[in-house]
DNA sequence: GTGAAAGCGCTAACAA
DNA sequence: TTGTTAGCGCTTTCAC
């Protein structure tokens, strides 16, 4: 603490300068005087002052991120990779969450996150109703997921609909005609973008091409997306009475609960009920059965996301390019709760 | 963007230093000073720039939040509860993933996180061993986990013995005679205090207290503590055809593989064999049975780590009063998997 | 290739 | 109660 460029400067005999360029990897440095800065800079233990380069440069080397819930494990899957992502680029991450309250996600999006040259955003509440706001925002912003579709910004985003469609298409090559789809959204709408509504559209795309009837009884409304609300719904599905060969969970936290749903009233996943959920998160591996599902590419949306905001940070405030839109690629994850073997 | 203190400032026909004595909330402001200040802020869309306060002040408001990997569900959920008690005291939290990695552990405890005024750590592979590394450190430190135990440095930890003898002596209490633990460490050295030694010390303590022998054919080795090694583990305690009528998996993520693998090898849980893990993450409500736990007091641990933490960087370089040992309380979570009825 | 000097926006003495 | 002033440590013209 305490040790300045001055010092630094001092002891090597230079320039305030000139210590500036070895510390930033500047060209056209000598380098004699370059190794003469270096052992300097480690004699004395120098580290920059990261407030005063802030202060300076405009830029904090930080971004942030923005999401509803860290104990969500799609979430901490999500800012795991993001921080991988941002630190290949020598960022750090603020973490903040939302807990999906549409008020706090507001004041979120207004004022960015403290101390940030930029932010992800990963909102739950915020639905295209909310364009709006995206219209105040003045700092660099890339949206997650597709909620606030259509407004100045960029979105990086997952095949919500293509996934859902494939997955429904993986039950439907295993021979099964009575699927059900477990995790729609109490509130019908229409014109939403909700994840829920877009593999629900994915869902009935899939049943129109392979022939098989549309039947309201096999569309369980699961909210919030927890393993609780999806045991609720199967419970009720069991309840109803009406005949099912497999479950298509909207995402695999409801999925978890399906499994235990299913598996309390003894039926037996994949013989009886085939069950596939969407997210690919590690919990997949451990439950028993192991779960298939729709790897949605979550290293690619943090990658691409963290890169995006890096060129908006960049561009500065006069350039504002037209939004830009990345899916990732999917596939389709086939383990024991479909038949197959991994694990 | 762009407007400063001194735009304010004009505005509102006042000084620099008067609008800084609103912004910081100080007293001695004239009321009605005070509200035409707030009003030429609130015109100009002003907000401080929390570099240049931060290069005035020393400090950033930011605080650093190092785990081994956000994809383990404790941290992912300490982490929550960690950003959550920062955001009461208007702190934002970076986080940074060490990864289980030696060497970016020990970057990391040199270091600290850039941009913050102080650091949560969380460290899963330095040990006793590397108590001198906490001499050289020269930032505010607060320590997570008693790995370290020993320097000079805050420590805020959970009851890891007391706990897991809990944990045991709940399944005696259910009747339990062949208690078997899953997830011990490959390395047997003395003096380490991980969690596993620690749990199980806790697990032998509580066998001489009920009067139970000692088998080391029970004590199985797991590492690193996910789903897999646990079900790895089981399946070899199966294998090796040792009798046993309870598992306590030294946590949680354990404790779902150890479900899993009894579940594939058809005995009954906990009929025939009851399970506790430690930890108490959420995935604890979701399993087949639902898993009973050792609550380690994860929001405790998180209030009162960033309390020291705060008044750490609140004493400044020179007050180096003696370190501090925190142990959060515990408690014993009976669900289905011990013969509960919680989910 | 290097140096001198200005100033980023804010806070904290010190004055008034 | 409010104003003046001097930097915090760095980057960045602009000279040399």
């Amino acid at each position: 603490m305490g040790v300045t460029m001055r010092d630094v400067a001092l002891l090597a005999r230079v320039s305030n300068k000139t210590v500036s360029n070895v510390v930033n990897d500047h060209p056209h440095v000598h380098p004699e005087t370059r190794a003469r800065v270096q052992r300097a800079i480690a004699e004395l233990g120098y580290r920059p002052n990261l407030s005063a380069r802030g202060l300076r440069s405009g830029r904090t080397g930080v971004i942030g991120l923005a999401v509803p819930d860290l104990r969500q494990t799609y979430f901490a899957e999500l800012a795991d990779a993001v921080i991988a992502a941002a630190e290949r680029r020598h960022l750090s991450v603020i973490v903040g969450q939302a807990g999906a309250d549409r008020d706090h996600e507001i004041a979120v999006i207004e004022n960015g996150l403290k101390q940030t040259d930029g932010l992800l955003f990963s909102p739950e509440r915020l639905g295209t109703e909310d364009r709006g706001l995206l219209d105040q925002v003045e700092y660099p912003l890339v949206l997650l997921g597709e909620r606030i579709f259509g407004g100045p910004t960029d979105h990086v985003t997952m095949h919500n609909v293509e996934g859902a469609r494939a997955a429904v298409e993986h039950l439907v090559g295993l021979g099964r005609r009575r699927i059900a789809v477990v995790g729609a959204h109490p509130d019908r709408r229409t014109g939403q973008l909700r994840p829920s509504d877009l593999r629900v559209r994915g869902y009935r795309e899939a049943l129109v091409v392979a022939g098989l009837p549309e039947d309201e009884r096999l569309e369980r409304v699961a909210a919030p997306w927890h393993p609780a609300d999806g045991a609720a719904a199967t419970r009720e599905l069991l309840a109803s009475g009406v005949e099912f060969d497999a479950v298509f969970a909207l995402n695999d936290a409801l999925a978890v609960g399906v499994l235990r749903a299913l598996g309390e009233a003894g039926r037996r996943v994949p013989d009886d009920v085939a069950v596939i959920g969407f997210d690919n998160i590690s919990t997949g591996h451990f439950t028993l059965p192991s779960l298939s599902s729709i790897d949605p590419g979550r290293d690619e949306i943090a990658e691409v996301a963290v890169g995006m905001l890096l060129e908006r940070i960049g561009w500065g405030e006069g350039t504002s390019r037209g939004p830009r839109l990345h899916k990732a690629a999917f596939r389709v994850v086939a383990r024991e709760s479909t038949g197959g073997t991994d694990t």
